[in-house]
DNA sequence: AATGAATGAGCATTCATTCAT
DNA sequence: TATGAATGAATGCTCATTCAT
């Protein structure tokens, strides 16, 4: 009965769903939850997004993007007096300190796509984008190279729990760089 | 009906549900779903295994061990007159023809391991062996990167489509062999 | 928690079906009003009868049959000594008189099955029971014609609120007889 | 949007909503997929319609007047020189040629009469009009006779699958033409 | 030891209708 | 006048788990 008129609801349930996948996962995300998490009525994330993969979408892109944003703020990475290696390793750790939510929602993401084809285009953003943003640095097989190489060394950290080691990291990724 | 004393139905149920998860993903698997498959009673399931989660971590386990037999199956891996990240880059092909499923179920592993700390043991043995099957080949740092190196690669063919490109991961696995 | 045990739930959830297609028709069948009206959990419904279709056909296939009793009780209908138009009719007026119900449900399942395919062996089922136990006084053909005039006539006096006419009845089923 | 001053709408409608019902029947009918058949707001079916109940009064009704124009249209029908059981049969077997969408809504309409009384009067209108016009071949009695042995031949038609009988049509209809 | 029955919770989705604009 | 937004109720259905047998 409260609040009829709200026009910042469908951006509401979007940063609901990102905070509900930080929280639990995307099997954690549903109607339910999300419209709980929001302080909205259930039918109002059904009227705003057709269906769930719909609202999966719009919150991983903006997931993604507030994502991407951190290699975009970190200036030194398209310096080209900086190391590469070096700022990379440093990006990456950036990424380990403090809240690891946007790493975790930005793995479950590039996971997730393996089995929701709906998804595949945006975990490739992700992808294409750091590729694109490194390449400006070296060549682009490089680039995808390093952009691999990082996904699979921020995957053993969240999965084995070992602290990151960012020497370890700059050192290998160097000798990718030819 | 029939099918009283059946040894082997515990067996057979972890069969079934590997084959549920390569099939339709982790999501997919339900104490019905796996009983249809493994064509034993709904309540065989429950009494085989207390919990899903319990049949979850059995399955993932045994699928892990089985698909980190193709690396040990690949003698010339470890044979010092062959070149590593020749074999490496063959061996990741191999994984991409025919059937993808035990890759798949691989990184199915990995995304349930992210946010269920059960099953980050079972993931992490797959790295781990890995790892020390490279190492005795080079030295362990390289190794652990080697191993990143081609889980990241694995997942953007996954994910983006692509084409493997055994040409390309030779390359650049070779870039990381000091 | 109450009644765990219960080996008649099954006929009982059918018996409850019958009467909410009798009330509201079979728009008015959902799972539930029918556990609401047999008394049981929502859940026991979708156990019984793996999809609603499954306990449409099930319940409409017993209204049928009770209402198939109808021209088996009948046993003039099959003494050659009696006249088969007239007896005809007086069936059709047994019909109309008191409880419309089962009348109501057989004209409901023979119209909803032109929607419904699952419907249709069911809706079929009557009029092939009905057409063989009238042709055993007459030909096949004729029986044939004999249920589509019947089935005519009880439809008009449904929809038209007309009451039934035995006479008017009597006479032009008398005429399709040879 | 645009489209403001749009004279024909309610009309559009309609038209929409028999579309509906001829492809999935009047319970596939929702303001929501005429709306999207009609190509207009949602809004606009509640605003030109206070109930889905109009709607469906009013498109029922047109589709109704529109089947009834079959037999207006046969002339030969009124022409007191052919034989009326085989054109009342060649009439029906008209029915079953080409688009059946006619046909099916009409005994869609029946069905949905039988538990809304609202729609009985359209229902009726059928049935009276058409007798009306055989009528003036025959008596009104065999002229509603007439009627309801063609409604019953058709239903088993729909519902049987088995093809349309021309012939036979034709040999019991004359049976009822004293 | 094994299992069919049972159930309460939850799911995505559709819906008719109301209402502020 | 026309409509996008909103919402509470209902839909069919799946589920993990418990329990009596």
């Amino acid at each position: 009965m409260a609040r009829r008129h709200d026009p910042d609801r469908r951006q509401r349930i979007i940063d609901a769903a990102i905070r509900v996948v930080g929280e639990k996962g995307i099997a954690g995300l549903s109607h339910r939850t999300v419209a709980a998490e929001a302080d909205v009525p259930l039918g109002s994330t059904t009227y705003h997004f057709k269906s769930l993969d719909d609202l999966l979408v719009a919150a991983l892109r903006q997931a993604n993007e507030a994502f991407a944003k951190t290699y975009v703020a970190r200036g030194a990475l398209r310096d080209p007096d900086t190391d590469l290696a070096t700022e990379l390793a440093a990006l990456a750790g950036e990424w380990f300190t403090g809240d690891r939510t946007g790493l975790e929602v930005e793995y479950e993401l590039y996971l997730a796509a393996l089995r929701r084809p709906a998804l595949r285009p945006v975990a490739d953003e992700w992808g294409r984008g750091f590729a694109d943003c490194l390449a400006r640095r070296t060549d682009p097989v490089t680039a995808r190279a390093l952009v691999a190489l990082v996904d699979g060394i921020c995957l053993q950290v969240l999965l084995t729990g070992v602290p990151y080691d960012e020497e370890y990291t700059r050192e290998v990724l160097a000798r990718v760089i030819p």
